[in-house]
DNA sequence: TTATTATATTAGGTCATCCTTATAATATCA
DNA sequence: TGATATTATAAGGATGACCTAATATAATAA
């Protein structure tokens, strides 16, 4: 017998997707985390009703969530396993960074401790995910987040992406196709009128972003040199 | 949303355990599946017929289960994942074989096909665990299993141990702590009477093992060269 | 062959996690 | 402020995986 565990991944699921969006806005709207996950609004109140229950979150009708300490302790446990995971699967296994995402989602419900901890040793601890995203530390600190959203950035900024929101693989598979990847050196050329998309020059390659895509690109903006 | 499964990780546990105990009878008694695996008779009853109905398992009432063609395609997969997840533990991560059994045996129901076969290569295709068994083939095969079991050997016969039968952590780690593990030569030294304990010599140590325990250990059989 | 034992089934739960449909309550915008 | 849109809750189900207690049936040993 395993040691009997007071929720599964369903459980781990809704923390983690509550400490993701809480970044966007707090408190989190029910709405928002049951589109996230793909599930009713209905199951997302009874789940977030248990999690209550359980001292996880605390729910402001018509408000939305917020985590408790703990709450937030625990989903950064998870944030944390999901994100070496998906180092090794890119850095040790050679899997493309934009499937990893999906992958590391299962074996974060299913890794040990002792295992975690190995796995960072293994890696020497790496501070983010191939993502950009930083890595929690062991006793479930997140890490300060640097950066501003891309879509803030007005024609002629310059900046380089530092990482990108963790939403889906299909995102990160779009994004991937223009060459839009933690590292590269980007510059905004031009923003379509009535809030349109944005041009973006990468390398010397001119790719159009939806305002929607943009915002999950978090950049480190240039100095404004002139 | 991610596929939707036939079953979730409690129906591939019956299935591999089905599978390795059907190495020592067959058709398995669904009261050893059920005491293998901690849950009731009838729990484990209700489980087999549902593997029936969807065609991985035959069960011959007052008789036992079988696996069936795909049945067995499906155990043998679960089993690939975990004896390399055990080979990426010790291996990679440095964890002691007596522990990874447990931790490969969550991480075997979270890990996509793709990452198996990346996990395949990057370990070179390891022919066994670190507790000597086999590794099923990517197509779902067992290799032929070698050796006999330690229990049947007389007073003054030698062999060298092949692998350990996967039960539980706890039997891995009495073997352990007597210094029995792959590789090792051995020599039974005596045969306490009445179906009594052997004792065995491992290196320059004797140790005595019960029937049980020496029943879950193979051993490749010295020739008798006198 | 009968008595004992092993195995299976029936009946009636529990719990986590999902669903749809309908209704109630609050927020927000005009 | 009143109408509309959001959000919450209530009611009734479903499924997978577990449980105990009681009963039925087949296997086997005396
Ligand atoms: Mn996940
Ligand atoms: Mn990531
Ligand atoms: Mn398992
Ligand atoms: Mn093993």
């Amino acid at each position: 017998m395993v040691q009997k565990r007071f929720f599964g991944s369903s459980a781990e699921m809704y923390l983690k997707t509550i400490a993701e969006l809480a970044h966007e806005r707090e408190p989190v709207p029910v709405t928002s985390v049951a589109d996230r996950l793909g599930i009713s609004t209905v199951s997302a109140s009874e789940m977030i009703h248990r999690l209550e229950d359980r001292k996880f979150v605390k729910h402001r009708p018509y408000k939305g969530v917020y985590l408790t300490a703990e709450g937030r302790r625990k989903a950064n446990g998870v944030i944390r396993r999901q994100r070496l995971w998906e180092c090794f699967l890119t850095n040790g296994l050679g899997i493309p960074w934009e499937h990893v995402h999906d992958f590391a989602c299962q074996l974060e419900h299913a890794t040990d401790p002792v295992v975690t901890e190995a796995l960072a040793d293994y890696l020497e601890h790496p501070a983010t995910c191939p993502h950009g995203n930083p890595i929690p530390t062991a006793d479930g600190e997140m890490p300060a987040l640097e950066g501003v959203p891309l879509v803030n950035l007005m024609p002629g900024e310059k900046g380089v992406i530092l990482r990108i929101h963790p939403v889906s693989e299909e995102l990160v598979k779009h994004l991937d196709e223009r060459g839009i990847s933690p590292g590269r050196e980007i510059e905004v050329t031009e923003i379509a009128p009535f809030n349109g998309p944005q041009s973006i020059e990468v390398g010397d390659e001119i790719h159009v972003l939806g305002r929607e895509v943009a915002a999950h690109v978090m950049v480190q903006q240039a100095a404004d040199t002139r």
